[in-house]
DNA sequence: GCCATTTCAATCCAAATGGATCAATGTCGC
DNA sequence: GCGACATTGATCCATTTGGATTGAAATGGC
């Protein structure tokens, strides 16, 4: 059977929301997290962890699992990594010592838009199929779901 | 500064659209993929692969790549591991000895049964905050996402 | 028909993952 | 201000992952 019958079968099916969504996802990983590691020599949680660092400087490991819901040890790796690298620093917090108040480098940042950049294009090219206002209708749409009560603790799924 | 407010800026910036969408997923895995090697003792792409070995029966491995895309050996193991515990049959195809085709048991059909219920559920939950026409829509625009040209190869992020 | 090339699926193995634990620091009750 | 508990972030280690290779079978060129 041809990949675009198989496609549209599962998306008739009654988890069409979660297969469509998890077909998204699996297939742009597939593309983005490769390029990623291969240009930048970097998994893909670093760099997103030096986009949150990158936009609210002084922000603790612990606060990045609000952007990017990782375990916790993904994040502690991944901005030793970027400290490794030169791309940010780690300043022991005044008011709490087991803190440590992350702030990207000039290099950090001057690597963050290059990152940025191919991500807005890659952003553009999986939104291509959409009209303007079809990609703001979406977006909204998101939003709302990723806002919602129960993304991250389910009821049903409750462990 | 709170949850709320560094995803609010977030979701403010020019990849906002990435963003949105890997935060639903990094946050509705965290609870689906624990839950269900928890309690069907089972990676994700072994079930994903059951759902389709079951809708598409008699569906070849490397098919199975096409709804899901995962790397190659990841179906295999996952095919593997579905035949030893007897909720799927590999048989040999007639018109091609390397191709195995793959047929769901009873016992497959059940436990995937259990798995789709409480999927379903899951489902209704992630999508709670749309009303039945904003998920609709929602639907639509994720699908034309999904089988637009670029999902699975990039211009911007060739390798 | 024979050999080179391609395709399907299994396996290998270095690297990544993530649950669990740990050490250091902070907070609270009294 | 002392002991119990909580929180932050690093590290441990068994398991998983996925790119690469392999082996077996099919296909194509001639």
């Amino acid at each position: 059977m041809s990949a675009d019958k198989l496609l549209e079968t599962i998306f008739a099916g009654d988890l069409r929301e979660l297969m469509v969504i998890s077909y998204i996802v699996l297939g742009n990983n597939a593309v983005t997290t490769r390029y990623i590691e291969r240009r930048f020599r970097m998994p893909v949680q670093a760099w997103s962890a030096l986009y949150a660092i990158d936009k609210f400087p002084g922000i603790r490991a612990k606060e990045i699992r609000h952007l990017f819901p990782r375990p916790q040890n993904t994040i502690s790796r991944a901005v030793s990594l970027l400290e490794a690298r030169g791309f940010i620093v780690q300043n022991p917090s005044d008011s709490d010592g087991r803190e440590k108040r992350l702030v990207a480098t000039e290099a950090g940042t001057a690597v963050l838009a290059d990152l940025i950049e191919v991500s807005r294009q890659r952003q553009e090219e999986l939104l291509g199929p959409l009209s303007t206002e079809e990609r703001a209708v979406f977006f909204e749409l998101a939003r709302k779901i990723a806002t919602g009560p129960d993304l991250l603790r389910s009821a049903v799924m409750r462990s």
